[in-house]
DNA sequence: GCATTAATTAGACTATCGGTATAAACTATT
DNA sequence: AATAGTTTATACCGATAGTCTAATTAATGC
């Protein structure tokens, strides 16, 4: 009955490694896999959720060449990241994942959406932890940024190479140019920036719906509010509370609170507070 | 007769841009226009000719913006490059633009694919060519792969930003953000590095067929060969002979060529030939 | 004003798509 | 052997891109 099951998989998997989802049908997955289309319904709810439990299946893959791959090597093998990273983006190459990311941005399958939102999102994740044990201590606060770059390099040097060539490039060797450009900016910036993207901007859960964001954001300007009342910090008690009733008033002026959180910030630096401060400012920026 | 023409892309647009290419059905546009079905395809014969002729338009509005912005500025203005840069970028997201260009690399609409191909061939030699306005001489070698770069960063940078937050980045910010980036790298690549894409890497047309460019390489290896003749270049003939011989087998060992190749580039170093040879060698890069 | 030509219309039609429904045939377990 | 679960073939639905036709309307030349 599980074989069943993967059967219809490795079929679909071949089909959308050959064509592409969109222009696989579910009669081609029939007429492959050789089976008749209550038996693809029996497993499946509909195409979308056949696409899902491939990717799934692909993930735990990429998981187990990249956990094999670090066997016996030091966490801050540059060769080995190299070679991980390659893994995925084999993956996603060979299963034109990049195309239905795109083709399903516009669906309503709220389902597939949020799962490719998810893997994103997790993989990004495992490349900031990656090059957090690459990088030295101080490099921290930029690996999310990094991440971005990394794989937004790889990813459009590998398609202008396919614009220019038919031979494929080694995946490896784009990766390692990517990251050799990527490291050589870490040291202007610790020097001179502060990070484009928060450590923390993909922790925070973002479903669309931020009602419960903002009401969490309201409590914790409350909480710091009572938490400086008995200290010397006037400015910034103006400035809590002008955002707690911008935040709660019928038509919150978004520019306005928008201005006021950046100097709100700026007023906790150097304090004991300034991360309180800047956790809820991050907060704050999601629901705007 | 021609307004009608408008009138239809105008309708198409505004759905395109509202609802993506995949999910706006012809009889939508025919609905929006208010026309019949015949009329469509009168004017088009298919919904991808349709979208040809709005990205040929959306083009040129960008064209268009981009020179106003240029008018009484200096060509090396940073400034200028970011907001010239950004018309495309908001255009292209507007438009969605990513998501029709991955969904289209698998049609069998061999022109729309083409199309899109020179669009991005087009948009990639135009940043290459402000960069060179920005970038200090010797920096020229480079400027492909920063454009590559630049477009990779700042495209998944949004994406990711959208990734975790429900409003928008400023289009010019990001841009700002990745050309701070990718200029801090100069310095380190020209003192360490060769370019990673040849300088010509776009120019050499490449439709699939590369017998013709095939023809051309044997050619000038021969041209290179009887320069070669009278002078003490009896390593690089040996490399020359083999390339040949090989190159007009029946079955040419890619493996083989690639290697002589790197060989090759280098043996002509530091002398009067370097360009010709790697020029041949970028050449030949492309058939295999 | 009239006749010819071109453009436009509504709608029938094809084939394919994803997905649903059903009744019969098959398989496994008890 | 009886029951329950699976699989099959097939008909069906609404929507899709695109074709075709016959009738209507608009533009053109004389």
């Amino acid at each position: 009955m599980n074989a069943k099951r993967k059967q219809i998989i490795e079929a679909a998997h071949q089909l959308f490694v050959d064509k592409g989802f969109a222009l696989t049908s579910i009669q081609d997955i029939l007429d492959k896999a050789g089976i008749a289309k209550g038996t693809f319904y029996n497993y499946f709810n509909s195409k979308n959720e056949c696409l899902r439990a491939i990717l799934a299946f692909v993930s735990e893959e990429v998981d187990q060449k990249r956990r094999e791959l670090a066997i016996g090597k030091e966490v801050d093998s540059e060769e080995v990241f190299v070679r991980q990273m390659a893994v995925r983006m084999n993956m996603n190459k060979q299963h034109h994942i990049f195309a239905v990311f795109e083709t399903v941005s516009f669906s309503d399958d709220v389902e597939l959406k949020a799962f490719m939102k998810k893997q994103h999102h997790t993989e990004l994740q495992w490349i900031s932890k990656r090059l957090g044990c690459l990088y030295p201590p101080k490099a921290r606060p930029y690996t999310l940024e990094h991440a971005v770059m990394l794989v937004g390099i790889a990813h459009h040097l590998m398609h202008v190479w396919k614009l220019g060539s038919n031979k494929d490039i080694s995946t490896e060797k784009v990766i390692q140019y990517a990251l050799t450009r990527v490291k050589s900016m870490i040291k202007e910036q610790i020097e001179n920036e502060k990070p484009f993207l928060p450590e923390n901007w993909l922790d925070i859960t973002n479903d669309g719906d931020t009602t419960d964001l903002k009401k969490e954001v309201i409590a914790q300007l409350n909480r710091l509010s009572n938490k400086i009342n008995e200290k010397g910090f006037s400015k910034q008690q103006d400035y809590i509370q002008f955002l707690l009733s911008e935040l709660q008033s019928d038509n919150p002026r978004t520019f306005l609170i928008e201005s006021v959180l950046m100097s709100f910030e700026q007023a906790f630096e150097q304090t004991e507070l300034e991360h309180e401060a800047s956790h809820i400012v991050k907060m704050a920026w999601k629901i705007m």
